[in-house]
DNA sequence: TATGATGCCTACCGATTCTAGGTATCGAAG
DNA sequence: CTTCGATACCTAGAATCGGTAGGCATCATA
């Protein structure tokens, strides 16, 4: 189950589209590429993971979603940011940092 | 969801059991404790969580059980961390701090 | 013309945590 | 002495979520 590529856990996704979508936006196979790229090949997101994701975060409010034809001519479905999916970001990371100083606490403890 | 204290991402459940029996044994109730008090409350397992958890660790191979009578005169099933066990513990760490760093790189990237 | 990359999607599976219950013992407070 | 909270164990079921594995279409390139 350890691979090099590491399996997400569950709970980091949402925050993981929201944050690579906050300098802009970005169609949902860019989405994949740049969390590839950003985590230097670390983290990999599935198709089969972002699409149903970003349905999810959409039905939430957090990101727009509109079609439209980018440079290389072909279409796609770009997704924004919005106000509330901003917030959410912030409230994601906020709880991210704090699950991980409370892990490194019980472990640096033990 | 995003309470003060914060849901558990699936995933480092297991984990944590594992630190927290890592300077030696404890009872599943004291495990719970132990979590909680060394990450200063922030993280809180429930006993719902706790127990099927611990039954698949020893399941796997990871900790050892037996019932035992503690200072207090009460008995508790009383939980060991393997070799393999601690072997366990090293590779999901890594791959814990793996994934926080992947975390830290898409963050300061954006 | 065939193949791989780009781009979207869905159905189902598996793993895991939580909620909400149940049981029993013990000490302390009323 | 009774009640209540803490200690201590357990299970069943719900809910969530990411992955696997498939499908489809377009485009550039070999």
């Amino acid at each position: 189950m350890a691979k090099n590529k590491a399996d997400l856990l569950q709970g980091t996704l949402d925050m993981l589209i929201l944050r690579a979508l906050s300098p802009g936006e970005l169609h949902g196979y860019g989405i994949i590429q740049r969390i590839r790229q950003l985590s230097d090949e670390m983290l990999n997101v599935e198709q089969g993971s972002l699409y149903p994701a970003l349905y999810r975060i959409e039905q939430k409010g957090w990101v727009s979603a509109r079609w439209d034809v980018h440079d290389t001519g072909r279409e796609a479905k770009f997704y924004k940011l919005t106000r509330s999916g901003r917030k959410q970001l912030e409230t994601e990371e906020a709880g991210w940092d704090r699950l991980v100083l409370a892990i490194a606490k019980v472990r640096q403890a033990t």
